[in-house]
DNA sequence: CAGCTTTGGCAATCGGAGGA
DNA sequence: TCCTCCGATTGCCAAAGCTG
């Protein structure tokens, strides 16, 4: 696809070949451009963007009600403004930026939708060369639509803010922020929403950002580790929580909802047994083969083992004997999920956060730090190891039954450091002390070995 | 101290169960 | 079949805590 820069009257323009598409006998474009000229010329606010066409836009609003209700709700210093955008999130942004530097797959195979004002709106005519058509200097910031024997070119002026982004604003900050070896040959694909009325542009936006649905994210993490080519941290842990829950052995066999939901062709009674959904887990466990996870007081134990191909199995195989070890330690709460909460997001949850203390500790205190010789521990050690556990009120009408979030789970896992007898701890604080000075610091350092 | 992660509370949303 | 209720899950935010 041609993209290239011209010159006309001593002006540049970034001249992009279009691909037209028709939806209900509407049509839109898309275009390929390179990130680095994309960033030179786009722009989130329409505040001074084509003062003629201001008019229109804000009694755009009054058509879309709901529309006109949230930014009246929200903030009304964004109706004067009559941004499009919402804030930037940093936190996404930054997020963003991480993607493209770090994973070796970091694409946006989506497209960032923009619009842009056309010169063509006035003249009224596609099928002028542009070579042809007078300057633009009454408007300096159209864009000019060129359709001569299908072969459709937007001329659009080489500078900031001659085209408005619809949807794709912390993707572009993202781009902006992420290093120069990135956005260096990186392209994107552009889709052209030109020559409607900014009404429409503007119902457009709101249906994309505020009604979309967001994918349920076990849907999401499935795909991406059907689909993945590497064998990356997500395909992994895909393929890790369908050994845990496809073999017998597991204590999680048949427990897990892998698509987010309960699949209706099986039998109730297994159904009710799948209590703990497939993101739930990977989420509380991606944490521990992660290297980022350094600093956390959720150290990533498992990362010594994931780092080398032929010892990940360890890592599954030591995670099928954990959950056995608490399903023995605790038989009734395990299976009985009308009564227990343990098998559920805030039991299993703390279970999971539990492990990297029990497993630092056991690492340093008795297996000489050999991350050899801990994987060949049994389940029997485990579960003695766990002792205590059977003091906690994991039953529905507990403390724990109600409310499922962070913090509740958070609780839990507090008191299960309390009542296990191994951690010899009082209160959480106090162990917590202990546990950073005795032992993170310890296996951070040899950790750091291996990062 | 800046820039982060963690925490805890709560809101929004979803899917399943049971009743009309 | 549709509707409503309820628990589970996910999302969001701000305060607190950490790290370099």
């Amino acid at each position: 696809m041609i993209e290239e820069i011209i010159n006309k009257n001593g002006k540049e323009y970034l001249k992009v070949e279009l691909i037209q598409i028709t939806q209900k006998n509407k049509k839109f474009y898309i275009s390929k451009i390179s990130a680095k000229r994309f960033l030179k010329i786009y722009t989130v606010e329409p505040a001074e963007y084509d003062i003629e066409r201001q008019a229109n836009f804000a009694s755009s609003f009054e058509d879309d009600r709901e529309y006109y209700e949230h930014l009246m709700n929200n903030d009304k210093e964004r109706i004067n403004k009559k941004s499009f955008q919402r804030p930037s999130n940093d936190t996404r942004v930054s997020e963003i930026k991480n993607f493209l530097n770090t994973n070796e797959i970091g694409l946006f195979p989506n497209s960032i939708i923009v619009t842009c004002d056309l010169l063509n709106d006035k003249i009224g005519e596609c099928n002028i060369a542009f070579n042809e058509v007078d300057s633009f200097e009454n408007r300096p910031k159209s864009a000019y639509l060129e359709e001569i024997d299908n072969n459709i070119f937007l001329y659009i002026p080489y500078q900031k803010d001659s085209v408005l982004v619809i949807d794709g604003q912390h993707r572009l900050l993202g781009l902006k922020a992420a290093s120069k070896e990135v956005t260096e040959d990186y392209e994107l694909i552009i889709t052209f929403i030109i020559g409607f009325d900014r009404s429409i542009v503007a119902n457009l936006f709101y249906t994309i950002n505020y009604t979309q649905k967001s994918v349920n994210k076990s849907v999401l993490y499935h795909l991406m580790g059907e689909f993945s080519r590497e064998i990356d941290k997500m395909a992994f842990m895909h393929g890790t929580i369908k050994i845990l829950n496809e073999i017998e052995e597991s204590a999680l066999y048949k427990r897990i909802k892998m698509l987010g939901n309960v699949p209706k062709s099986l039998s109730n009674e297994v159904r009710k047994q799948m209590t703990i959904s497939q993101a739930f887990l990977i989420d509380y466990l991606i944490g521990y083969i992660s290297k980022e996870a350094k600093n956390s007081i959720h150290q990533p134990i498992f990362y010594y083992y994931y780092k080398s191909e032929n010892m990940r199995i360890e890592i599954i195989q030591f995670l099928l004997k954990y959950f056995d070890s608490i399903r023995e330690a605790l038989p009734e709460q395990w299976d009985n999920v009308d009564e227990y909460i343990l098998t559920k997001t805030v039991g299993l949850g703390a279970c999971i956060k539990l492990l990297p203390f029990l497993y630092v500790k056991m690492f340093i205190d008795e297996y000489q730090m050999d991350p050899k010789k801990i994987v060949q521990i049994n389940v029997n050690t485990l579960k003695n190891h766990l002792k205590g556990i059977e003091t906690i009120n994991f039953s529905k009408s507990g403390e724990y039954g109600s409310v499922g979030s962070a913090g509740s789970l958070n609780k839990l896992k507090k008191q299960l450091i309390e009542n296990i007898d191994f951690f010899q701890a009082d209160n959480y604080e106090d162990f917590l002390r202990v546990f950073k000075e005795n032992y993170l610091s310890k296996y951070k350092k040899w950790l750091t070995k291996y990062l």
